[in-house]
DNA sequence: CCGATATATATGGTTATTCGCATATTCGAA
DNA sequence: TTCGAATATGCGAATAACCATATATATCGG
């Protein structure tokens, strides 16, 4: 993946509020991912998919759920520039919001439930 | 601008050589740029236009030549995104080629000549 | 004023992106 | 094996992005 298709991926907001949601855990379901956004499930999949196909993100299936992170050899630079896009927007909306509402979601579970 | 208009900047390869090239100099003129990259002059101008109507150049008019830098306002997170951008394509190409031509460039000029 | 140079913009056509909706797939549990 | 939940994908429409070409504007020198 080069520099202008790694920014294609982060020049739409949707993707953009699912980089920042991941860059703040481990790991997030696609459910919760699209709760928190309050947006559709096959949009959400749809956007994550490209962020997995250019090598931005990565996934794994745990039963039922399939979980995104960001993939582990993620150049370092892009890494730097994720950490500088999450300073810079953290305190902005919609991103701001995003992570609330997460961590509300993620306070309702019940042990191994998901969504 | 938000950071959906910022990354779109970025999301194309000729917006950012030219970002990339500024990140080098103070001021370029629109006719080095646009020989540093051996694009044409419409493209260039069209280029140069979009990122100084995001806020992300601005220009100054000295007779004839329009010089443009990187916007003096520019947010903190947003230099350091691009200086990330920097320290991770510097060695690619076209990136360093293009750096390698505006100093050919610039070398060739006698006095206020400019292109 | 006139021509030359530098820069900007208008136009038209092609391609790429994005979205909503419907449907397919995968998995676990009954 | 049948159902429901979670995820992925196919498809068409609307929109946006991009480029090449032609033309307009601005400035300077004569």
């Amino acid at each position: 993946m080069n520099s202008e298709h790694f920014y294609k991926c982060l020049a739409n907001e949707t993707r953009l509020r699912c980089v920042m949601l991941l860059l703040a855990r481990p790991q997030i379901c696609v459910c919760d991912i699209a709760d928190a956004l309050k947006l559709s499930q096959p949009m959400i999949s749809r956007h994550l998919a490209q962020l997995r196909t250019c090598n931005l993100l990565s996934d794994q299936r745990d039963g039922q759920w399939v979980y995104y992170r960001l993939h582990h050899e993620l150049k370092a630079w892009q890494f730097n520039v994720l950490k500088a896009t999450q300073a810079g927007v953290a305190t902005e909306q919609p991103f701001a919001a995003d992570l609330l509402r997460l961590a509300e979601i993620e306070q309702q579970k019940t042990g191994s439930d998901c969504c």
